[in-house]
DNA sequence: CTAGAAGCTGACATTGACGTCAGAGGCAAG
DNA sequence: CTTGCCTCTGACGTCAATGTCAGCTTCTAG
């Protein structure tokens, strides 16, 4: 499977996928001339990268993630224990961080729905509230 | 009250309250000569551009949905009602995605977990999971 | 064999939310 | 008046993931 190949597969670039493996987030076997070969296994490899990029980790934060996907061993999984615990933190609290978001956008638009309503029967009250 | 207390207030650089203006999300009044004047309600007002920006939303976005809070109309309230709507619907996209993320993560851990305590009993099983 | 699609490397461009610096002016305290 | 801090505008730097282009090579279909 070539590059182009495997990044429809996975739904990226193949600028993407070259930058992957420029990262050390994705290896790949080169054809006698050069040319990058990927298994299928690949495939979900790049999907599951894309999906830790998703949730706002670095390239770096996952190259350090991955050796311990890899090959794990004894003395990076310690390591890489921690760090997936404070990822899992940080995304915790990114997490909630949302829904308070998301929670402050719903009341902003339920006093915007109540202001139309109102507006919409001509009575102009006493609600100095926005929207 | 100067652009520094504002800042120091809300808990941002003097830089990000200049952007903010620049780019419409926020208004000051100007000194006679030229300094930047706030009232109390601003340093509320920064934090909630700076929520919405933790949520994703891009300063043109927010630029959009602020005329409505701001001053609530007919005419722009429906349409930030729907921006609204959308907006929400990403974020609910983008919370799922980040707790299905999560989930991954939590599953790795565990198998981590299992692997590290199986190598510490000198056991080396047939589980040929990552790590 | 040959045209065109696809790959390679290397480098510069882009986008967004700032950081940072320069040069000039404002403002309160001693 | 001076010292030192704050503010102003304007412009360039940054960072990270990609886009994009150039110039060249390799593969594939006819």
């Amino acid at each position: 499977m070539r590059i182009g190949d495997l990044a429809a597969r996975a739904g990226v670039s193949v600028r993407s996928v070259r930058y992957y493996e420029e990262q050390g987030l994705l290896t790949s076997v080169r054809s006698p001339r050069g040319q990058r070969l990927y298994g299928d296994a690949e495939v979900e490899r790049v999907r599951f990268v894309q999906r830790l990029y998703a949730a706002g980790l670095s390239s770096r934060t996952i190259a350090e993630l991955l050796p311990c996907v890899d090959s794990p061993s004894r003395e990076n999984s310690d390591a890489a224990m921690e760090r997936m615990l404070q990822e899992r933190a940080r995304l915790s609290q990114h997490i909630d961080d949302l829904i308070q978001t998301r929670d402050t956008l719903d009341r902003l638009m339920a006093v915007a729905a109540e202001h139309h309503a109102l507006q919409a029967a001509g009575t102009s009250s006493a609600t100095h509230s926005t929207c």
